[in-house]
DNA sequence: GCAGAACATGCCCTTGACGTTATATAACGA
DNA sequence: TCGTTATATAACGTCAAGGGCATGTTCTGC
């Protein structure tokens, strides 16, 4: 169940997801709002397509990018099972609190 | 802001961070369990310990290896802005996918 | 069909990750 | 002190990611 996150390394790539979050964009739109190249922008959004991170959509002679929430899902599934950790940090204060009351465990 | 997410993108660093989950380790148990080299073990511990994923507790001549919930956290942070996403989706697509959470072989 | 726009891909080079073996370092026990 | 245990680092070869430039490929409009 290896999550791909070499596909979420690369700074670049990270700039194209947040680009995309606000609207799915054009490849000379992420060109330009990013400052790089056509040809390493085509290539980052190959590696961000082949992990479903994103989606291509034909538009006339452009092609639109658009982020798929399926694959942040799988991240945020792939977390879950670390989640308790940082929730219980939150919880620190009130440590001793947990002794004198029982509550349900995760 | 970039997180760092190099360090997860190996698969053996998800393993040895699925293995810290249950509780912290020695090198060599590690070692053991994942059936990887020594070395080799090392050098993934080093990443991810300056990723700041692990922290090394020293203990007689043994390094206990621990997970660091700050990391986590923040990589649950960097996620945050996504997240309406695939919650909003799960609103329109039904609540079926809510109940086989816990299925994925790829 | 043709020219141009919008992307994708190929090729080349450089650099760095990965894994192995060998060796260094540090702490413990006898 | 000496040997052993436990881990870190060095040195080295391999291989692929990343970025450059150049060239395909595909669609559109005239």
């Amino acid at each position: 169940m290896a999550v791909t996150f070499e596909a979420l390394a690369h700074p670049v790539r990270q700039d194209i997801l947040a680009e995309l979050r606000a609207r799915p964009r054009t490849v000379n739109e992420l060109v330009d709002s990013l400052r790089i190249s056509q040809p390493l922008a085509s290539k980052h959004l190959r590696v961000l397509r082949d992990a479903g991170f994103v989606v291509a959509v034909p538009e006339a002679q452009k092609r639109r990018y658009a982020l798929r929430p399926e694959a942040f899902a799988e991240v945020a599934q792939w977390l879950e099972p670390y989640r308790w950790m940082w929730e219980d940090r939150l919880d620190l204060l009130g440590a001793q609190l947990d002794e004198m009351k029982e509550e349900d465990e995760p």
